[in-house]
RNA sequence: GCCCCUGUAGCUCAGACCGGUUAGACCGCCUCCUUGGUAAGGAGGAAGCCGCGGGUUCAAAUCCCGCCAGGGGCUCCA
């Protein structure tokens, strides 16, 4: 696509990359081996450990490279074909399988090795051919008395690279259109600054731009150097936020009552500022029908990666955004001119069956809670205007979240050179620099699409909120709108995530009081997302009822917090509220309750104050005026909650 | 999905390579003493299908095979 064949070829695969699985072949009268002991902790396992034959056979020492083992099944396959094509030139039906490490430089894991020569073993016999697969992992020693004709001895390097393409597994309903689409379309890849110059990615001074110097790397090298699980995992659990779920699918998580207060004051909070921008808010179903012909050439589009929910006799697929319900609510709405932009919004679990190996924590689940909100407009200058202020609420949404994003745009090459002013108007309105992706064909369903992405500990990037436009689905649903005229017109569609999921803002978050941590600030959450925000400490028993007062005044503010009513030393309340992260600790005692001044330690400013109730009350109010009021989800004593994960 | 590593008390982790008393420790939990002033007061106690299922062995947390889960790498991220 982007070489000539031979070039490419040379340039994806170096030397040490060909697959060259290599292999001796003696044609030899009689054979005979004997395992002596184990060179391998997990040797195989043998019934006999000693063979003998005096009949003619073809013996074929084989060593698995590392590259084999990128598709083991091909290299084996191969293998056997060699080995049959070589033994039906000397006539002969008995082949002896011989692991023997030494023909390589660079061999494959003793555990590839033994399955690449199980295959094998399995095809030879398949073939019709007397098979003996020597024991692997063992010192052995052997007999071979070679035949000495001119075929009888051979060596053979298998080149997987030269493989036919064999038959792709596909499952039924996928096909590969939209993989294939991607693989051929040419990309580039800029930086925007807000003064509308641009620079190729790779010529762009990052000096102060450290994290989209990151995000660029990892979009573009896609390079990979962790070894730590990330950060936000252990952060999950020992705050009682969210935790593994044994008992469901991998990927799927259960949320305590501190987690749960969380994500529903996120979930609030977006639901908020979408009815603020004028949505109309629904709920759809989960589950979708294979069949129903919108959704069936939807799900043509991408490779099948569902849940399959059986109902009776049939298959329904849980729904991996909120996108069907709502097309299809759409394509039922009489929809008049006058009411675009029409906005529809919705906040519920979607699923995606990730691969095993790419669930990550809260990066990647293959469970997680979606706002959605899709924006039906007339054309393409409404959708620029629709874009432009959906930046503001997503920028906003952002910036409460209090992380660190960088931001991109993917544009198809046609819409740039016809928009360029609205592209760079709109890197302008983001005023930092912007990495752009322009690609020479559409590939999925957006034409034009932003993406606001965080980079975590491990420099890995992932997206949270999202403004796409869509010129594929209006039509594929069957949306339309009554125009001026009296006719039915085509709309396009805005498909926009204000912040991305939930669980993706909480690993968001966390990943970035980690990287506080890591400099030496007290990590934190955002004081309107945290589960408490303030805990009173009652110096001892007699103060707890003065405790509960002081939480009433609380409660009128609709402000969250806790009563350690425990029976332990206030040092150890202290430790117990600074390892949750509390933002606001106040200690209740004698002293407090003769003056009516709390002393407030204050996380964020590491220091303490003195401050009545009402005055604590007014300051985070003030601070969290933008988000609606969520209640803590569990009691506020604390003597009355059970320990789900946190550590004190 | 493939490859590598890991899985022991609620948590974090010893023990495993080299099979053999009653599987340990810190924190947490329970009981008692202590009623305290800004990151761990003291004493005692309870608590384990050693991830699950097979196998080898007189004997398995320990060795072998399979599966599941978590993390990392690859791939992927609509």
């Amino acid at each position: 696509m982007f070489h000539t064949p031979s070039l490419s070829v040379e340039l994806m695969f170096d030397a040490p990359e060909v697959s060259e699985m290599r292999m001796l072949q003696i044609h030899s009268d009689g054979f005979a081996f004997e395992a002596k002991r184990k060179a391998l902790k997990n040797a195989e396992k043998v019934d006999s450990k000693s063979y003998s034959t005096k009949e003619s056979c073809l013996v074929n020492f084989i060593a698995a490279e590392t590259s084999d083992t990128k598709n083991i099944a091909q290299a084996a396959k191969m293998t056997a074909q060699m080995i049959a094509q070589a033994a039906e030139e000397v006539k002969e039906k008995k082949i002896i399988v011989y692991p023997w490490v030494h023909l390589s430089e660079t061999p494959a894991q003793p555990g590839s090795a033994l399955k690449l020569l199980k295959l094998v073993e399995k095809q030879l016999v398949k073939d019709g051919f007397d098979v003996l697969r020597i024991p692997f992992g063992w010192y052995k020693s052997f007999m071979i008395h070679c035949k000495g004709h001119p075929l009888a001895e051979r060596s053979k390097v298998l080149d997987i690279s030269k493989a036919v393409e064999t038959d792709e597994e596909v499952t039924e309903g996928e096909d590969l259109t939209a993989i294939k689409a991607e693989e051929e379309a040419h990309s580039k890849f800029y930086i925007f600054t807000p003064d509308g110059v641009v620079t190729e990615v790779d010529k762009f001074d990052y000096t102060g731009h450290e994290e989209l110097r990151l995000y660029v790397k990892y979009e573009t090298a896609k390079d990979r150097t962790a070894q730590e699980p990330p950060p936000h995992i252990e952060l999950m659990k020992n705050l009682e936020l969210v935790d593994y779920e044994p008992g469901s699918d991998a990927g799927n998580f259960r949320w305590p009552p501190r987690g749960y207060t969380l994500k529903r004051a996120i979930e609030e909070r977006v639901t908020r500022e979408m009815v603020d921008y004028g949505a109309h808010v629904v709920q759809t179903p989960l589950i979708y029908d294979y069949e129903h012909p919108s959704l069936k050439s939807y799900l043509q589009r991408f490779p099948s990666r569902q849940y399959v929910v059986r109902s009776g006799q049939r298959d329904y697929f849980a729904r991996f955004s909120a996108c069907f319900g709502q097309f299809l609510l759409l394509s039922q709405a009489t929809i008049s001119y006058k009411q675009l932009p029409l906005k529809m919004f919705e906040i519920a679990p979607s699923f995606r069956r990730e691969q095993s190996g790419e669930l990550a924590g809260m990066r990647r689940p293959r469970a997680f809670t979606m706002p959605d909100i899709h924006e039906i407009v007339a054309d393409v200058k409404m959708a620029k205007e629709a874009v432009n202020n959906q930046i503001q609420f997503v920028e906003k949404l952002m910036q409460e979240l209090e992380l660190n994003y960088e931001v991109s745009f993917r544009v198809l090459k046609e819409f740039y050179e016809e928009n360029e002013d609205f592209v760079k108007g709109i890197v302008k309105r983001i005023g930092k620099p912007v990495m752009i992706e322009i690609f020479d064909e559409r590939y999925a369903y957006f034409l034009f699409k932003g993406e606001w992405n965080v980079v975590d500990d491990q420099e890995k990037a992932a997206c949270l909120g999202t403004i796409q436009i869509d010129v594929e689905n209006a039509e594929r649903f069957d949306i339309k709108y009554i125009g001026e005229d009296g006719q039915e017109k085509r709309p396009l569609i805005l498909h926009t995530s204000p912040s991305g999921s939930i669980e993706r803002i909480l690993y968001g978050v966390l990943e970035q009081a980690n990287k506080d941590k890591k400099k030496g600030i007290k990590p934190m959450l955002p004081l309107w997302m945290t589960p408490v925000q303030v805990r009173l400490l009652p110096v001892d028993d007699m103060l707890i009822q003065y405790a509960i007062e002081l939480g009433k005044v609380l409660d009128r503010y609709g402000i969250r917090y806790e009563i350690d009513d425990r029976s332990m030393t206030l040092g150890k309340k202290i430790r117990s509220a600074e390892k949750l992260w509390v933002p606001y600790i106040c200690v209740v005692g004698k002293r407090e309750q003769e003056t009516g001044e709390l002393a407030v330690r204050i996380r964020r400013v590491k220091e303490q104050a003195k401050m009545t109730i009402e005055q604590l009350a007014e300051e985070i109010s003030e601070k969290t005026d933008f988000a609606p009021k969520q209640q803590l989800l569990l009691p506020s004593l604390i003597s009355r909650q059970p320990i789900f994960s946190r550590e004190v």
